[in-house]
DNA sequence: TCGCCCCATGTAAACGTTTTCATGACGACG
DNA sequence: CGTCGTCATGAAAACGTTTACATGGGGCGA
């Protein structure tokens, strides 16, 4: 049925060795023979047949990724870092989603076995144990934002707890001193560690904790509609709301506005992501930046580059954290006084340079 | 150095074809021997190579997904539905993306050859003689929104021309005269059908055309930005801004709010696609719902039917229309007089009926 | 008791590449 | 003129499955 290497070899008049040696230029041919196997190659519409040369060779040329969900701004942003990474290396993407827990993962985990030379795993709301069984011992896996696992894998995270803690601070230095927080999804590990930050960065401002403003929401616009309800129903409503995440931010705002009460002057919004939407939304939302397609594509140079190293890769490290840093706009109420800051004279926003005006999660701004 | 299913077999005491029988429950072993075979395969945590079982059966179990970009909520929720359907019938995804040119697209699908069993490709700006040259004819193919191409590909569509002629109906119903356009991105098929909708929706409602009203954008946030830029600039602006697409709407309304002009109230703003974050905009967007995730989630479904069906497939049609529906919001005025329909009186909006007072792209609201 | 059939299992041939090794031919060098 | 490299090529063995076919043993009916 499909044109093989040996409908070309027997076209050509030669061995399918030398066809391989040819389409893959791997060994010296002759040129009048080379040029005769282009050509019958280029008339049969030959190309090679993938499976067969994953086999062939020890390598697939192709990576795994297995995300908990593929919905919103944030999953479409983290793919496309990953993609863009993968390709500068000739490599092409195996994207398998809905994956919540350990059973559904190891399914696709197996599923990808041979297919693919490196995992990347994204599993927020899966305990490190469960995480360890499931995974493969012989594939090289960089785990996305999960909880740190023993054994082989590499751990790529976001400084959830130190962007938080930043954000809170911002709000302090503006003057909140009643903040509401909508947190994340329920066992999801990013979640926790930015309720924690946001705990934290209440006591170190010596500001009380009031369980009434520590909302539960779970990353989407909804959740985040929800918990803004819940927070202004409260007998004394708070005066900045830090949604976990810009998703939330957007289901905030957009519940603020039904209840007529105007951002930032009524309530300030913060979120946490930075998606792409982040600076057009009305008002501008104030974020803190976690560089989700960076954060991507470090995660597919870091298992190319274990790839590429055989056995246990030296130089890399196994652990890897990305900075946050608090990127002001308009919804947290800083910088309404001057927006002739804000507005580029000519050009884009987008195109303008990063805020001056951010609160790096470390002293430096820089890598933890 | 990985576990294959020849150790399996000799641990186990039996032949590798008996391994794979009780693997693939592909004939009757005896229950003892099962058993036997199944706890060697749990202890050795076996898991048969991807490569190796798609070449020895004729067929990979994946589907091959090429894009032109992943950027912004429309790719995540493509993806989302077509991933939602392949996982349905246990294919994975093989994802590529940045595919501009025939080139890249040739160059994707080639690498695809054998380890995918279909193929859908969104090819938006690329002409249908250069799509039809470098798409291969051995494997079942779905077009997603490109030109229609001869051969065996199916295509699949959404109504850009009949929903762009419905928005333009609705606001013409509303009380616009001078409605501006910012188009898509050049070449892009999408983009030119919408436009013609546009122009031909104005001409429907007996309006004259300005070609000052109808600039070009990229759809991207930062391309309706710079169009909406444009449109207020000119002598007599327009009372509603039409963008092609979402994103393009938040750049407007991001610009109309950065130059002081409210929405709807002095700029009215509505665009197509209605992705997800479109209900939870300030003003909440009125949009062309084209169903995304709906959209894959038939592309895949169509593509696994052909699969079903060895050779040509007979039932299933060869092109196929999806509709495209007005969404009613604030953004565009018509229901600022009476927000009480808007709010759910509880739960929340994601959770609500669809709006009710939506305008079909065509009489009947159905398929065409 | 014999022959037949069915059932469980093993053997080996695919599947389409890549790659190692072998084999010529040919030129150069002594 | 013989020998040794070098170079282009071919033959065949991997790679790890699935599956058609072969085979043996046992139960059962006549």
């Amino acid at each position: 049925m499909h044109v093989t290497i040996r409908d070309v070899a027997r076209l050509a008049g030669v061995s399918v060795a030398t066809v391989s040696r040819v389409l893959n230029a791997s060994a010296p041919v002759r040129e009048a023979t080379r040029d005769r196997v282009l050509e019958v190659a280029r008339d049969l519409r030959f190309s090679p047949n993938g499976a067969a040369r994953s086999l062939s060779r020890q390598r697939a040329g192709a990576l795994g990724v297995i995300l908990p969900d593929i919905y919103g701004e944030f999953f479409s942003e983290l793919l496309r870092g990953i993609d863009q990474e993968a390709q500068r290396a000739n490599h092409s993407l195996l994207v398998s989603s809905s994956h919540h827990d350990s059973r559904g993962i190891g399914a696709a985990v197996r599923a990808m076995r041979g297919r693919v030379d490196g995992l990347m795993v994204m599993a927020p709301d899966v305990s490190a144990p469960m995480l360890a069984d499931v995974l493969p011992r012989g594939v090289p896996t960089v785990l996305l934002n999960g909880p740190a696992v023993a054994g082989d894998a590499f751990a790529l995270t976001v400084d959830n707890y130190g962007g938080a803690i930043a954000m809170i601070r911002h709000l302090v230095a503006i003057g909140h001193v009643r903040i509401g927080f909508i947190a994340g999804a329920e066992r999801n590990h990013d979640a926790s560690e930015r309720q924690r930050g946001y705990r934290d960065g209440l006591r170190n401002a010596g500001l009380p904790y009031d369980a009434a403003l520590d909302v539960r929401g779970d990353f989407t616009e909804a959740g985040g509609w929800r918990g803004t309800r819940e927070l202004i129903a409260v007998a004394s409503p708070p005066s900045a709301i830090f949604a976990a995440n810009d998703a939330m931010a957007v289901g905030a705002l957009s519940a603020l506005r039904e209840a007529g009460i105007t951002v930032p002057a009524g309530i300030a919004v913060v979120g946490f992501d930075d998606i792409p939407v982040a600076r057009f939304l009305n008002p501008p939302l104030t974020s803190v930046r976690v560089g989700i397609a960076t954060f991507g594509e470090r995660a597919a140079a870091l298992l190319l580059a274990a790839l590429a190293e055989r056995s246990p890769p030296g130089g890399t490290p196994r652990r890897d954290v990305l900075p946050a840093v608090v990127i002001v706009r308009d919804s947290c109420g800083a910088r309404v006084d001057a927006p002739s800051h804000r507005t580029p004279r000519s050009g884009h926003p987008e195109r303008s340079r990063l805020d001056r005006s951010s609160w790096s999660s470390t002293p430096g701004g820089m890598r933890i």
